[in-house]
DNA sequence: TGTGCACCCTCCCGCGGGGGGAGGGTCAAC
DNA sequence: GTTGACCCTCCCCCCGCGGGAGGGTGCACA
Protein backbone atom coordinates (compact mmCIF):
# COMPACT_ATOMS: atom_id res chain seq x y z
CA UNK A 1 0.00 0.00 0.00
CA UNK A 2 1.58 3.23 -1.03
CA UNK A 3 2.95 4.37 -3.91
CA UNK A 4 6.39 4.66 -4.03
CA UNK A 5 8.33 7.83 -4.47
CA UNK A 6 12.33 8.45 -6.32
CA UNK A 7 13.76 11.45 -3.69
CA UNK A 8 13.57 13.69 -7.12
CA UNK A 9 10.08 13.05 -6.95
CA UNK A 10 9.20 13.40 -3.29
CA UNK A 11 11.24 16.77 -3.25
CA UNK A 12 9.13 18.48 -5.49
CA UNK A 13 5.35 17.29 -3.91
CA UNK A 14 7.33 18.71 -0.72
CA UNK A 15 9.19 21.91 -1.91
CA UNK A 16 12.05 20.57 0.06
CA UNK A 17 15.25 20.30 -2.31
CA UNK A 18 16.85 17.09 -2.87
CA UNK A 19 20.03 18.00 -0.80
CA UNK A 20 18.03 18.93 2.38
CA UNK A 21 16.42 15.50 1.78
CA UNK A 22 19.79 13.84 1.85
CA UNK A 23 20.68 15.94 4.89
CA UNK A 24 17.66 14.98 7.00
CA UNK A 25 18.13 11.43 6.18
CA UNK A 26 21.49 11.70 7.13
CA UNK A 27 20.63 13.25 10.69
CA UNK A 28 17.82 10.71 11.53
CA UNK A 29 14.92 13.18 10.51
CA UNK A 30 13.34 11.88 7.69
CA UNK A 31 14.47 8.08 6.75
CA UNK A 32 13.25 6.71 3.70
CA UNK A 33 10.80 4.00 3.71
CA UNK A 34 13.20 2.14 1.57
CA UNK A 35 16.82 2.44 0.63
CA UNK A 36 18.32 0.37 -2.22
CA UNK A 37 21.43 -1.62 -0.53
CA UNK A 38 23.29 -2.24 -3.63
CA UNK A 39 22.41 1.42 -5.86
CA UNK A 40 22.30 3.47 -2.64
CA UNK A 41 18.90 5.10 -4.20
CA UNK A 42 16.44 6.27 -1.77
CA UNK A 43 12.61 6.06 -2.13
CA UNK A 44 10.00 7.41 -0.37
CA UNK A 45 6.43 6.73 0.76
CA UNK A 46 3.27 8.99 -0.15
CA UNK A 47 2.99 8.75 3.34
CA UNK A 48 5.55 10.38 4.35
CA UNK A 49 4.55 13.54 3.08
CA UNK A 50 2.66 14.91 5.52
CA UNK A 51 5.81 14.52 8.08
CA UNK A 52 8.24 16.03 5.64
CA UNK A 53 5.63 19.14 5.86
CA UNK A 54 5.85 19.29 9.53
CA UNK A 55 9.60 19.64 9.28
CA UNK A 56 9.02 22.08 6.84
CA UNK A 57 7.21 24.08 8.81
CA UNK A 58 8.86 23.80 11.77
CA UNK A 59 12.12 24.74 9.70
CA UNK A 60 10.41 27.74 8.58
CA UNK A 61 9.75 29.14 12.23
CA UNK A 62 14.06 28.20 12.76
CA UNK A 63 13.05 25.55 14.75
CA UNK A 64 17.22 23.31 15.32
CA UNK A 65 17.07 20.34 13.47
CA UNK A 66 17.64 18.31 16.51
CA UNK A 67 14.80 19.69 18.33
CA UNK A 68 12.52 19.04 14.96
CA UNK A 69 13.52 15.42 15.51
CA UNK A 70 12.91 15.20 18.99
CA UNK A 71 9.20 16.79 18.02
CA UNK A 72 9.19 13.76 15.36
CA UNK A 73 10.36 11.12 17.65
CA UNK A 74 7.85 12.02 20.47
CA UNK A 75 4.77 9.35 19.70
CA UNK A 76 2.21 10.99 22.69
CA UNK A 77 0.51 14.02 21.02
CA UNK A 78 0.79 15.48 24.31
CA UNK A 79 3.78 15.91 25.02
CA UNK A 80 4.67 16.55 21.38
CA UNK A 81 2.02 19.55 21.76
CA UNK A 82 3.80 20.62 24.36
CA UNK A 83 7.23 20.70 22.38
CA UNK A 84 6.04 22.30 19.58
CA UNK A 85 4.10 25.04 22.13
CA UNK A 86 7.75 25.58 24.31
CA UNK A 87 8.87 26.53 21.03
CA UNK A 88 6.41 28.63 19.56
CA UNK A 89 6.10 30.72 22.88
CA UNK A 90 10.23 31.19 22.49
CA UNK A 91 9.03 32.38 18.98
CA UNK A 92 6.83 34.92 20.59
CA UNK A 93 9.42 36.71 22.71
CA UNK A 94 11.18 36.21 19.59
CA UNK A 95 8.87 38.49 17.90
CA UNK A 96 8.40 40.90 20.73
CA UNK A 97 12.35 41.55 20.96
CA UNK A 98 12.15 42.37 17.06
CA UNK A 99 9.03 44.85 17.88
CA UNK A 100 11.37 46.40 20.85
CA UNK A 101 14.46 46.44 18.56
CA UNK A 102 12.96 48.25 15.43
CA UNK A 103 11.33 50.83 18.45
CA UNK A 104 15.09 51.50 19.71
CA UNK A 105 16.20 51.68 16.03
CA UNK A 106 13.91 54.02 14.81
CA UNK A 107 14.75 56.07 18.08
CA UNK A 108 18.34 56.08 17.45
CA UNK A 109 17.84 57.02 14.02
CA UNK A 110 16.13 60.29 14.61
CA UNK A 111 18.16 63.17 13.02
CA UNK A 112 18.76 64.72 16.13
CA UNK A 113 20.58 62.43 18.17
CA UNK A 114 18.68 64.39 21.64
CA UNK A 115 21.10 65.52 24.04
CA UNK A 116 20.29 64.00 26.92
CA UNK A 117 19.52 65.74 30.18
CA UNK A 118 22.43 63.89 32.65
CA UNK A 119 22.72 64.82 35.56
CA UNK A 120 25.76 64.09 38.41
CA UNK A 121 24.08 63.15 41.71
CA UNK A 122 25.84 62.17 45.60
CA UNK A 123 22.89 59.82 46.97
CA UNK A 124 22.98 59.03 50.61
CA UNK A 125 22.83 55.24 51.72
CA UNK A 126 18.85 54.45 51.55
CA UNK A 127 16.84 51.92 53.88
CA UNK A 128 15.16 49.52 51.54
CA UNK A 129 12.90 46.71 51.59
CA UNK A 130 14.08 44.45 48.90
CA UNK A 131 14.17 41.08 47.48
CA UNK A 132 17.07 39.57 45.90
CA UNK A 133 17.88 36.85 43.21
CA UNK A 134 20.13 36.13 40.48
CA UNK A 135 18.30 35.41 37.22
CA UNK A 136 18.64 35.26 33.92
CA UNK A 137 18.13 38.39 31.20
CA UNK A 138 15.30 37.40 29.46
CA UNK A 139 13.07 36.56 32.66
CA UNK A 140 14.18 40.03 34.54
CA UNK A 141 10.56 41.33 34.26
CA UNK A 142 8.80 38.17 35.16
CA UNK A 143 10.69 38.27 38.03
CA UNK A 144 10.23 41.75 39.29
CA UNK A 145 7.07 41.77 38.49
CA UNK A 146 6.67 38.26 41.32
CA UNK A 147 9.36 40.90 43.45
CA UNK A 148 7.27 43.67 43.16
CA UNK A 149 3.88 41.49 44.78
CA UNK A 150 5.84 40.57 47.75
CA UNK A 151 6.63 44.08 48.39
CA UNK A 152 3.84 45.78 48.18
CA UNK A 153 2.28 42.55 50.45
CA UNK A 154 5.02 43.13 53.08
CA UNK A 155 5.44 47.61 53.02
CA UNK A 156 2.60 49.33 53.83
CA UNK A 157 3.76 52.87 53.76
CA UNK A 158 6.89 53.15 51.06
CA UNK A 159 8.96 56.35 51.43
CA UNK A 160 9.30 56.72 47.68
CA UNK A 161 8.83 55.01 44.43
CA UNK A 162 10.18 51.36 44.04
CA UNK A 163 13.25 50.56 42.01
CA UNK A 164 15.43 47.54 40.74
CA UNK A 165 19.21 47.17 41.16
CA UNK A 166 20.88 45.26 38.03
CA UNK A 167 24.43 43.88 38.34
CA UNK A 168 26.18 44.14 35.16
CA UNK A 169 26.63 40.86 34.66
CA UNK A 170 23.00 40.58 33.89
CA UNK A 171 23.59 42.51 30.79
CA UNK A 172 27.22 40.96 29.60
CA UNK A 173 26.92 37.40 30.90
CA UNK A 174 22.89 37.35 30.19
CA UNK A 175 22.89 36.30 34.11
CA UNK A 176 23.02 38.85 37.29
CA UNK A 177 22.21 39.40 40.27
CA UNK A 178 19.34 41.53 40.86
CA UNK A 179 17.06 43.59 43.55
CA UNK A 180 14.21 45.02 43.66
CA UNK A 181 13.51 47.49 46.18
CA UNK A 182 10.91 49.58 48.19
CA UNK A 183 12.05 52.33 50.43
CA UNK A 184 11.07 52.78 54.59
CA UNK A 185 11.80 54.51 56.79
CA UNK A 186 11.82 52.06 58.90
CA UNK A 187 13.13 48.47 58.85
CA UNK A 188 9.91 45.83 58.17
CA UNK A 189 9.46 42.32 59.40
CA UNK A 190 10.94 40.01 56.90
CA UNK A 191 8.07 38.31 54.79
CA UNK A 192 9.14 35.25 52.68
CA UNK A 193 11.62 36.67 50.39
CA UNK A 194 11.81 40.17 51.86
CA UNK A 195 14.40 41.37 54.26
CA UNK A 196 15.36 45.04 54.79
CA UNK A 197 18.69 46.24 53.68
CA UNK A 198 20.42 48.88 52.66
CA UNK A 199 21.21 50.60 49.19
CA UNK A 200 25.15 52.25 49.93
CA UNK A 201 25.51 55.94 48.74
CA UNK A 202 27.06 56.44 45.80
CA UNK A 203 27.81 58.97 43.12
CA UNK A 204 25.47 58.56 40.47
CA UNK A 205 25.16 59.42 37.35
CA UNK A 206 21.25 60.34 36.48
CA UNK A 207 19.08 60.62 33.72
CA UNK A 208 15.12 60.34 33.00
CA UNK A 209 14.19 57.66 30.37
CA UNK A 210 10.42 58.39 29.24
CA UNK A 211 8.13 55.69 27.65
CA UNK A 212 8.14 51.77 26.97
CA UNK A 213 10.92 50.05 28.27
CA UNK A 214 11.24 48.85 24.60
CA UNK A 215 13.83 51.98 23.43
CA UNK A 216 15.50 52.00 27.21
CA UNK A 217 18.69 50.65 26.18
CA UNK A 218 18.91 54.18 23.78
CA UNK A 219 19.12 55.90 26.76
CA UNK A 220 21.31 53.92 28.58
CA UNK A 221 23.36 53.98 25.25
CA UNK A 222 22.99 57.65 25.52
CA UNK A 223 23.87 57.80 29.29
CA UNK A 224 26.86 55.76 28.57
CA UNK A 225 28.38 57.82 26.35
CA UNK A 226 28.03 61.04 28.81
CA UNK A 227 29.88 58.90 31.35
CA UNK A 228 32.92 57.80 29.14
CA UNK A 229 32.94 60.99 27.69
CA UNK A 230 33.07 62.93 31.51
CA UNK A 231 35.96 60.31 31.92
CA UNK A 232 33.89 58.42 34.35
CA UNK A 233 33.87 55.17 34.91
CA UNK A 234 31.01 52.25 36.02
CA UNK A 235 31.52 51.07 39.64
CA UNK A 236 28.19 49.05 40.38
CA UNK A 237 24.68 47.89 39.66
CA UNK A 238 22.84 50.45 37.57
CA UNK A 239 20.12 51.58 39.66
CA UNK A 240 16.79 51.93 37.82
CA UNK A 241 14.10 54.22 39.41
CA UNK A 242 10.26 53.67 38.36
CA UNK A 243 9.03 57.42 39.15
CA UNK A 244 6.09 56.92 36.99
CA UNK A 245 5.53 53.30 35.92
CA UNK A 246 2.49 51.14 34.58
CA UNK A 247 1.46 51.03 38.36
CA UNK A 248 0.68 54.70 37.73
CA UNK A 249 -0.76 55.28 34.35
CA UNK A 250 -1.49 52.59 31.57
CA UNK A 251 -0.43 55.05 28.79
CA UNK A 252 3.10 53.49 28.48
CA UNK A 253 4.49 57.20 27.25
CA UNK A 254 4.00 58.78 30.40
CA UNK A 255 6.32 56.65 32.33
CA UNK A 256 9.23 57.78 33.51
CA UNK A 257 12.15 55.86 34.61
CA UNK A 258 15.01 57.21 36.17
CA UNK A 259 18.41 55.64 35.42
CA UNK A 260 21.10 55.69 37.90
CA UNK A 261 24.54 54.66 37.06
CA UNK A 262 27.41 54.92 39.70
CA UNK A 263 30.57 56.21 38.73
CA UNK A 264 34.13 57.27 40.01
CA UNK A 265 36.55 59.49 38.73
CA UNK A 266 39.38 57.99 36.42
CA UNK A 267 43.03 58.63 36.40
CA UNK A 268 43.74 59.88 32.67
CA UNK A 269 41.72 62.95 31.91
CA UNK A 270 41.28 63.99 28.31
CA UNK B 1 37.16 65.66 23.72
CA UNK B 2 35.78 62.17 24.04
CA UNK B 3 37.37 59.71 26.21
CA UNK B 4 39.09 56.75 24.67
CA UNK B 5 37.72 53.46 25.86
CA UNK B 6 39.39 49.70 25.72
CA UNK B 7 37.72 47.06 23.59
CA UNK B 8 36.94 45.21 26.57
CA UNK B 9 34.98 48.58 28.04
CA UNK B 10 33.10 49.13 24.80
CA UNK B 11 32.17 46.15 24.72
CA UNK B 12 30.38 46.25 28.06
CA UNK B 13 28.58 49.51 27.13
CA UNK B 14 27.44 48.16 23.89
CA UNK B 15 26.68 44.70 24.99
CA UNK B 16 28.67 43.45 22.06
CA UNK B 17 30.86 40.74 22.63
CA UNK B 18 34.63 41.88 22.11
CA UNK B 19 35.25 39.03 19.40
CA UNK B 20 32.36 40.34 17.46
CA UNK B 21 33.68 44.09 17.49
CA UNK B 22 36.87 42.62 16.70
CA UNK B 23 35.04 41.28 13.56
CA UNK B 24 33.24 44.59 13.11
CA UNK B 25 36.32 46.37 12.91
CA UNK B 26 38.00 43.64 10.11
CA UNK B 27 34.36 44.04 8.07
CA UNK B 28 35.35 47.34 7.66
CA UNK B 29 31.52 48.03 9.71
CA UNK B 30 33.04 49.66 12.99
CA UNK B 31 36.78 51.16 12.73
CA UNK B 32 37.77 51.81 16.00
CA UNK B 33 38.95 55.43 16.96
CA UNK B 34 42.56 54.51 17.41
CA UNK B 35 44.64 51.65 16.30
CA UNK B 36 47.98 51.48 18.34
CA UNK B 37 49.98 50.85 15.73
CA UNK B 38 53.21 48.95 17.56
CA UNK B 39 50.52 46.47 20.10
CA UNK B 40 47.45 46.65 17.61
CA UNK B 41 45.30 47.41 20.68
CA UNK B 42 41.92 48.73 19.62
CA UNK B 43 41.15 52.03 21.08
CA UNK B 44 37.16 53.48 20.86
CA UNK B 45 35.80 56.94 21.72
CA UNK B 46 32.62 57.01 22.94
CA UNK B 47 30.76 58.68 20.13
CA UNK B 48 31.25 55.37 18.51
CA UNK B 49 28.17 54.01 21.51
CA UNK B 50 25.89 55.17 19.37
CA UNK B 51 26.92 53.48 16.25
CA UNK B 52 27.04 50.29 17.98
CA UNK B 53 23.74 50.04 18.95
CA UNK B 54 22.93 50.87 15.92
CA UNK B 55 24.44 47.91 14.45
CA UNK B 56 23.02 45.57 17.30
CA UNK B 57 19.55 46.65 16.40
CA UNK B 58 20.18 46.08 12.81
CA UNK B 59 21.67 42.87 14.01
CA UNK B 60 18.87 41.56 16.23
CA UNK B 61 16.45 42.26 13.38
CA UNK B 62 18.79 40.12 11.33
CA UNK B 63 20.15 42.38 8.89
CA UNK B 64 23.20 40.83 6.96
CA UNK B 65 26.92 43.01 8.04
CA UNK B 66 26.43 43.77 4.71
CA UNK B 67 23.61 45.85 4.44
CA UNK B 68 23.90 47.40 8.01
CA UNK B 69 27.73 48.20 6.66
CA UNK B 70 25.58 50.42 3.37
CA UNK B 71 23.19 51.80 5.70
CA UNK B 72 25.82 53.34 7.94
CA UNK B 73 28.23 54.58 5.20
CA UNK B 74 25.25 56.14 4.22
CA UNK B 75 25.22 59.97 5.25
CA UNK B 76 21.46 61.22 3.87
CA UNK B 77 19.44 60.15 6.54
CA UNK B 78 16.30 60.11 3.64
CA UNK B 79 18.54 57.41 1.66
CA UNK B 80 19.51 55.76 4.96
CA UNK B 81 15.35 55.98 6.23
CA UNK B 82 14.66 53.89 2.97
CA UNK B 83 17.38 51.84 3.33
CA UNK B 84 16.07 50.67 6.78
CA UNK B 85 12.81 50.63 5.68
CA UNK B 86 13.32 48.04 2.90
CA UNK B 87 14.83 45.82 5.72
CA UNK B 88 11.61 46.90 8.01
CA UNK B 89 9.12 45.50 4.83
CA UNK B 90 11.45 42.30 4.06
CA UNK B 91 10.88 41.57 8.35
CA UNK B 92 7.22 42.35 8.28
CA UNK B 93 6.56 39.13 5.31
CA UNK B 94 9.10 37.22 7.48
CA UNK B 95 6.51 37.73 10.18
CA UNK B 96 3.59 37.06 8.34
CA UNK B 97 5.17 33.91 6.41
CA UNK B 98 5.64 33.16 10.16
CA UNK B 99 2.31 33.24 11.57
CA UNK B 100 1.07 31.26 8.32
CA UNK B 101 3.64 28.51 9.24
CA UNK B 102 2.41 28.34 12.82
CA UNK B 103 -1.21 28.24 11.67
CA UNK B 104 -0.51 25.16 8.82
CA UNK B 105 1.53 23.45 11.43
CA UNK B 106 -1.21 23.27 13.91
CA UNK B 107 -3.58 22.15 11.27
CA UNK B 108 -1.19 19.70 10.52
CA UNK B 109 -0.69 18.56 14.25
CA UNK B 110 -4.07 17.82 15.03
CA UNK B 111 -4.28 14.29 16.22
CA UNK B 112 -7.12 13.58 13.60
CA UNK B 113 -5.50 13.42 10.07
CA UNK B 114 -8.59 14.79 9.07
CA UNK B 115 -9.11 12.83 5.58
CA UNK B 116 -9.17 14.82 2.74
CA UNK B 117 -12.10 14.16 0.40
CA UNK B 118 -10.36 13.60 -2.81
CA UNK B 119 -12.45 13.34 -6.16
CA UNK B 120 -11.38 12.08 -9.47
CA UNK B 121 -13.06 14.28 -12.40
CA UNK B 122 -12.90 14.38 -15.83
CA UNK B 123 -12.74 17.89 -17.07
CA UNK B 124 -13.95 18.91 -20.44
CA UNK B 125 -12.40 22.22 -21.94
CA UNK B 126 -13.16 25.43 -20.93
CA UNK B 127 -13.42 28.89 -22.49
CA UNK B 128 -12.10 31.46 -20.00
CA UNK B 129 -11.11 35.19 -20.46
CA UNK B 130 -7.37 34.93 -18.80
CA UNK B 131 -4.30 37.22 -17.72
CA UNK B 132 -1.12 35.01 -18.08
CA UNK B 133 2.02 36.35 -16.73
CA UNK B 134 5.48 34.79 -15.20
CA UNK B 135 5.83 35.36 -11.92
CA UNK B 136 7.90 34.74 -8.87
CA UNK B 137 6.13 33.33 -5.98
CA UNK B 138 6.16 35.98 -3.35
CA UNK B 139 4.65 38.39 -5.69
CA UNK B 140 1.68 35.72 -6.76
CA UNK B 141 -0.78 37.11 -4.61
CA UNK B 142 -0.47 41.17 -5.57
CA UNK B 143 -0.15 39.60 -8.96
CA UNK B 144 -3.44 38.23 -8.91
CA UNK B 145 -5.06 41.07 -7.51
CA UNK B 146 -3.91 43.05 -10.31
CA UNK B 147 -5.04 40.61 -12.74
CA UNK B 148 -8.11 39.97 -11.37
CA UNK B 149 -8.90 43.59 -11.43
CA UNK B 150 -8.44 43.52 -15.47
CA UNK B 151 -10.75 40.78 -15.64
CA UNK B 152 -13.30 41.89 -13.72
CA UNK B 153 -13.18 45.02 -16.07
CA UNK B 154 -12.87 43.53 -19.30
CA UNK B 155 -15.54 40.08 -18.17
CA UNK B 156 -19.45 41.75 -18.00
CA UNK B 157 -20.75 38.13 -16.92
CA UNK B 158 -18.66 35.27 -16.04
CA UNK B 159 -19.70 32.03 -16.48
CA UNK B 160 -18.80 30.77 -13.01
CA UNK B 161 -15.99 31.59 -10.28
CA UNK B 162 -12.74 32.74 -11.32
CA UNK B 163 -9.51 30.55 -11.40
CA UNK B 164 -5.60 30.63 -11.49
CA UNK B 165 -3.57 28.26 -13.04
CA UNK B 166 0.14 27.51 -11.74
CA UNK B 167 2.56 25.67 -13.15
CA UNK B 168 4.91 23.84 -10.95
CA UNK B 169 7.60 25.40 -11.45
CA UNK B 170 6.37 28.42 -9.49
CA UNK B 171 7.14 26.40 -6.19
CA UNK B 172 10.02 24.14 -7.19
CA UNK B 173 11.93 26.96 -8.58
CA UNK B 174 10.39 30.11 -6.77
CA UNK B 175 8.90 31.39 -10.12
CA UNK B 176 6.72 30.29 -12.88
CA UNK B 177 3.99 30.71 -15.45
CA UNK B 178 0.78 31.60 -13.76
CA UNK B 179 -2.95 32.14 -15.54
CA UNK B 180 -5.59 34.18 -13.59
CA UNK B 181 -8.74 33.08 -15.10
CA UNK B 182 -12.86 33.83 -15.50
CA UNK B 183 -14.46 31.70 -17.66
CA UNK B 184 -16.80 32.64 -20.30
CA UNK B 185 -19.23 31.40 -22.44
CA UNK B 186 -18.44 33.05 -25.82
CA UNK B 187 -14.69 34.94 -26.90
CA UNK B 188 -14.29 38.83 -25.49
CA UNK B 189 -12.51 41.55 -27.25
CA UNK B 190 -9.09 41.58 -25.66
CA UNK B 191 -8.60 44.83 -23.46
CA UNK B 192 -5.05 45.54 -21.70
CA UNK B 193 -3.69 42.11 -21.01
CA UNK B 194 -6.77 40.30 -21.08
CA UNK B 195 -7.02 37.37 -23.81
CA UNK B 196 -9.64 34.90 -24.70
CA UNK B 197 -8.31 31.07 -24.14
CA UNK B 198 -8.93 27.65 -23.98
CA UNK B 199 -8.44 25.72 -20.75
CA UNK B 200 -7.77 22.39 -21.99
CA UNK B 201 -9.47 19.48 -20.51
CA UNK B 202 -8.32 17.02 -18.26
CA UNK B 203 -8.12 14.48 -15.84
CA UNK B 204 -8.20 16.26 -12.30
CA UNK B 205 -7.76 15.28 -8.84
CA UNK B 206 -9.80 17.71 -6.91
CA UNK B 207 -9.91 18.50 -3.25
CA UNK B 208 -11.81 21.46 -1.93
CA UNK B 209 -9.87 23.71 0.79
CA UNK B 210 -11.61 25.68 3.74
CA UNK B 211 -10.78 28.69 5.28
CA UNK B 212 -7.62 31.19 5.01
CA UNK B 213 -5.00 30.24 2.52
CA UNK B 214 -2.30 30.36 5.35
CA UNK B 215 -2.63 26.29 5.51
CA UNK B 216 -3.66 25.52 2.06
CA UNK B 217 -0.21 24.10 1.54
CA UNK B 218 -1.68 21.49 4.10
CA UNK B 219 -4.53 20.40 1.89
CA UNK B 220 -2.06 20.23 -1.19
CA UNK B 221 0.45 17.83 0.68
CA UNK B 222 -2.73 15.94 1.62
CA UNK B 223 -4.06 16.66 -2.18
CA UNK B 224 -0.45 14.94 -3.49
CA UNK B 225 -0.38 12.02 -0.70
CA UNK B 226 -3.65 11.07 -2.18
CA UNK B 227 -2.38 11.21 -5.65
CA UNK B 228 0.73 9.40 -4.81
CA UNK B 229 -1.23 6.69 -3.27
CA UNK B 230 -3.52 6.35 -5.67
CA UNK B 231 -0.47 5.59 -8.12
CA UNK B 232 -0.93 8.88 -10.42
CA UNK B 233 1.27 11.58 -11.65
CA UNK B 234 0.97 14.96 -11.93
CA UNK B 235 0.56 16.41 -15.24
CA UNK B 236 0.66 19.98 -15.33
CA UNK B 237 -0.58 23.33 -13.89
CA UNK B 238 -2.28 22.75 -10.83
CA UNK B 239 -5.79 24.83 -11.11
CA UNK B 240 -7.78 26.55 -8.50
CA UNK B 241 -10.69 27.68 -8.59
CA UNK B 242 -12.24 30.07 -6.42
CA UNK B 243 -15.57 29.01 -4.81
CA UNK B 244 -16.01 31.18 -2.39
CA UNK B 245 -13.51 33.54 -1.74
CA UNK B 246 -12.55 37.37 -0.40
CA UNK B 247 -15.00 39.05 -2.67
CA UNK B 248 -17.76 36.81 -1.12
CA UNK B 249 -17.10 37.30 2.35
CA UNK B 250 -14.48 39.10 4.70
CA UNK B 251 -14.96 35.97 7.10
CA UNK B 252 -11.60 33.35 5.51
CA UNK B 253 -13.45 30.68 7.60
CA UNK B 254 -15.86 30.39 5.37
CA UNK B 255 -13.79 30.66 2.02
CA UNK B 256 -13.55 27.78 0.08
CA UNK B 257 -11.26 26.98 -2.86
CA UNK B 258 -11.00 23.94 -5.25
CA UNK B 259 -7.65 22.46 -6.13
CA UNK B 260 -7.69 20.65 -9.42
CA UNK B 261 -4.32 18.67 -10.16
CA UNK B 262 -4.02 16.90 -13.39
CA UNK B 263 -3.17 13.33 -13.48
CA UNK B 264 -2.27 10.68 -15.59
CA UNK B 265 -2.17 6.67 -14.39
CA UNK B 266 1.31 5.50 -13.56
CA UNK B 267 2.42 2.13 -15.07
CA UNK B 268 3.67 0.50 -12.21
CA UNK B 269 0.62 -0.35 -9.63
CA UNK B 270 1.52 -1.45 -6.19
C1' DT C 1 20.29 -5.18 -26.80
C1' DG C 2 22.55 -1.31 -26.86
C1' DT C 3 22.70 3.67 -25.99
C1' DG C 4 21.44 8.00 -24.32
C1' DC C 5 20.11 10.82 -20.76
C1' DA C 6 17.99 12.10 -16.69
C1' DC C 7 18.39 10.87 -12.39
C1' DC C 8 20.83 9.32 -8.26
C1' DC C 9 24.97 8.60 -5.24
C1' DT C 10 29.12 10.35 -2.11
C1' DC C 11 32.49 13.72 -0.82
C1' DC C 12 34.48 18.17 -0.23
C1' DC C 13 34.18 23.22 -0.01
C1' DG C 14 31.81 27.68 0.43
C1' DC C 15 28.80 30.99 3.03
C1' DG C 16 27.37 34.01 7.19
C1' DG C 17 27.90 35.31 11.90
C1' DG C 18 29.60 33.85 15.66
C1' DG C 19 32.14 31.00 19.77
C1' DG C 20 36.20 28.31 21.90
C1' DG C 21 40.78 27.96 22.75
C1' DA C 22 45.92 28.11 21.94
C1' DG C 23 49.98 30.78 22.22
C1' DG C 24 51.93 35.06 22.98
C1' DG C 25 52.37 40.40 23.75
C1' DT C 26 51.04 44.71 26.85
C1' DC C 27 49.73 47.64 30.55
C1' DA C 28 49.13 49.10 35.16
C1' DA C 29 48.79 48.38 40.11
C1' DC C 30 51.19 46.87 43.93
C1' DG D 1 59.60 44.01 38.75
C1' DT D 2 56.41 40.79 39.10
C1' DT D 3 51.71 39.53 38.59
C1' DG D 4 47.41 39.21 36.58
C1' DA D 5 44.03 41.15 33.75
C1' DC D 6 43.68 42.46 29.45
C1' DC D 7 44.68 42.47 24.45
C1' DC D 8 46.47 40.47 20.06
C1' DT D 9 46.33 36.89 15.95
C1' DC D 10 45.27 32.41 14.08
C1' DC D 11 42.80 28.28 13.47
C1' DC D 12 39.00 25.25 14.04
C1' DC D 13 34.01 24.31 15.14
C1' DC D 14 28.93 25.29 14.97
C1' DC D 15 24.40 25.38 12.05
C1' DG D 16 21.71 24.60 7.72
C1' DC D 17 22.11 24.96 3.24
C1' DG D 18 23.99 25.29 -1.65
C1' DG D 19 27.56 24.33 -5.54
C1' DG D 20 30.24 21.31 -7.97
C1' DA D 21 33.19 17.24 -9.05
C1' DG D 22 33.32 12.57 -10.27
C1' DG D 23 30.94 8.45 -10.86
C1' DG D 24 26.98 4.84 -10.70
C1' DT D 25 21.67 3.62 -12.08
C1' DG D 26 17.17 3.13 -14.18
C1' DC D 27 14.29 3.44 -17.96
C1' DA D 28 12.60 4.60 -22.57
C1' DC D 29 13.32 4.26 -27.22
C1' DA D 30 15.64 2.59 -31.22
Amino acid sequence: MGHVLTIGEFAQMTHLSVRTLRRYHEAGLLEPAHVDPSSGYRYYGAAQIPTAQVIFKLRELDVPLADVRQILITQDPVVRAALVAEHLERLEDRMARTRAAVASLQRLLRPEPAGLAVELRQVPAQLVAGVEDTVAHPDVLGWYAGAMAELDAAVREPAGPAGGLYDNALFSEGRGHVLAHVPITAPVPGVGRVRSTELPGAELAVAVHTGTHDTIDVTYGELGRWVADHTLAVAGPVRETYLVGPRDTPVAARWRTEIGWPVFRVAGAA
